[in-house]
DNA sequence: TTGAAAGCGGTACCAG
DNA sequence: CTGGTACCGCTTTCAA
């Protein structure tokens, strides 16, 4: 096997011309090519094992069915990949594949990044964050049709669309899982500033306790961070040396990480996890959550979820919006906002609210 | 900015023709381009924000400057992204770009992702998989020049050059690490055999015993699993009810999330982590081994440096082997393995053997 | 029904 | 020193 076949070697083989094996090859054969010769070319595609140069293909049509995914981080981080994973399964679902490339958080990166798939014919664009966030449109995005996922644009008048995890109700639904087991002195630690998901959580744990016409301790609310010893700490705050009455019932984190430092904490004050505490996790983190000693009650953030919706919304814009040409405007204020909603999963770490 | 400047319009712009673009904005200019023409094209290739179109590149070249990487699962698994990043930090430091198509462990997938990336002309094909294992090559992959990152062929003639990590010096180190603090009682818990890794660091554990003369207790092993829960069943059975003189006085781990099942348990049991009892971990796992609480002494698995070594050795093979003609034969035999050694993290988990 | 030819965007050779 | 031209592999139009 020197080189690859091309279509001249089929054509030589099958004793016709390059157009007719194009023809063939693609299906509209019947009303141009005689029976007998399409037979000879598909026989001798097959024999040859041919299949057509796709960087030939990208150039002579201009575009290639590759849809390109840009990250800041999830390639090299140990979060949300399944964004990607999802978006992969209905590109390849739908005839297109999927290139990914990593920045590592170089925002430098970016443009000339986007730079490189561009230059490569790619039909689509797809920008992937770990974590939501709010980010800067890379220049060279607006070039071809592109989607956010789990970031969007935070300029007032956003050009692209994009989809994200309903975070507020995310928040709520957790705090509502633990009120309806009778909670009624929940702490929460609630992740950090630096990411736009923290507050919102905060407000979905707020408005559930409105709902419920509960008042919220103010000082049951801790910005504490975002790993296990964060939640540690928290929690040895909230717990230690406290009195049974004076201690929550409840802590609810803001993700897994914290709620393992929570089970640490509680473990070495000798209190049972959730007989004496419930522990309420937040992302469903694999082999995390799902494999701590109890099990995390978590809320699960709906990455694959969240890739396949945007994917989708891609790929249909690219093949609805066929007209290539003008379609030289990009349509401002046409950016769409889609929200996936979390999904509680409900495990062993949480219970009924202890009798005192 | 309707559509992207080809090399015509900067032709048109500076009045020559597109040879002579080429030629200038390739560094060939001097001796074949008058001066004065080469700053008009310089001048308009700027003003039109002109670059090359790199699939016509890629397909009169036939060459693209794009390195291939295949993964079995490190996009969307939370493992070993760092190999990735380091694989393309040195692409880039050297001219290339890299691409990544993850198959989610479909093998079925291999061979048309690696169809697809041939098909797009790139240069060169890595292999990275979440943890050392053995894999099949998928068919395509001999075509062009490529190596294995954390994974390596088994058949009785390998063909690829892969890198991996020294496994087995791995567990050795951190067992002397242990030994020097005085522990003579070591339990291992060793994750499980369907990975090659395990009994390579069984392999390092009883290494150090042998070179420190000390028998090892095969009660003492534990094929426990890789998770948490696997971690705190096989610490309860260490340890739980077993008077202290019989209590092993450290419990190595093969990964850092056993490491916290095991500190969740002894935390259970009232003991004091390293005091009463020294954890270790394997893996070095971000934001886990380093913010747990003790914070983890534990092997970094070296990812950065398996994957700029082996991207090294790709790209070494192939600006070396530039005689692209010629090169029809595989050499068989010449396959190497480069073993990169692990680094032992001293953090708070360990400490020297207790008194009795 | 078939094949020749143009063109996608470059590079490289070669005559002028 | 310059511009014309062939070619990379494919699709598509157009004449024969």
């Amino acid at each position: 096997m020197n080189r690859k076949a091309t279509a001249l070697d089929v054509a030589k083989r099958a004793g016709v011309s390059r157009s007719a094996v194009s023809l063939v090859l693609n299906g509209r054969g019947d009303g141009n090519v005689a029976k007998e010769s399409q037979d000879r070319i598909r026989q001798a595609a097959l024999e040859l094992n041919y299949s057509p140069n796709a960087i030939a293909l990208s150039l002579r049509n201009q575009r290639s069915r590759v849809i390109g995914i840009l990250s800041d981080e999830v390639v090299v981080s140990p979060f949300d990949g399944n964004i990607i994973g999802g978006a992969d399964d209905v590109a390849r679902s739908r005839g297109f594949v999927t290139v990914v490339m990593d920045t590592e958080r170089d925002a430098a990166r970016d443009a000339s990044a986007i730079e490189t798939l561009l230059d490569r014919q790619v039909d689509g664009l797809m920008y992937v964050t770990v974590g939501l966030k709010p980010i800067e449109i890379p220049h060279g995005m607006l070039r071809v049709p592109s989607v956010l996922a789990n970031c969007y644009d935070d300029q007032p008048e956003p050009q692209l669309h994009h989809v994200i995890p309903d975070e507020v109700a995310g928040g709520r639904e957790a705090t509502e899982h633990l009120l309806e087991l009778g909670h009624r002195d929940i702490a929460l630690l609630a992740g950090l500033e630096d990411s736009p998901a923290a507050p919102l959580r905060v407000q979905g744990y707020r408005d559930a306790h409105a709902a419920a016409e509960i008042p919220v301790g103010e000082d049951r609310i801790f910005m504490a961070g975002w790993d296990i010893d964060a939640g540690f700490r928290g929690a040895m705050k909230l717990l230690d040396g406290v009195s049974p009455a004076d201690r929550p019932t409840a802590i609810m984190c803001a993700n897994d990480r914290l709620a393992v430092g929570v089970t640490l904490a509680a473990a070495r004050l000798g209190l049972s996890v959730p007989e004496d505490l419930s522990v309420m996790g937040y992302d469903d983190e694999t082999r995390i959550a799902d494999t701590m000693v109890p099990a995390l009650t978590t809320m699960a953030l709906p990455l694959r979820e969240i890739g396949r919706a945007a994917m989708t919304t891609l790929l249909d814009a690219l093949e609805g919006t066929d007209e290539i040409e003008g379609a030289d405007e990009t349509e401002k204020g046409t950016a769409v906002e889609t929200m996936v909603p979390c999904r509680l999963v409900v495990r062993e770490s949480t219970g009924p609210v202890p009798k005192r």
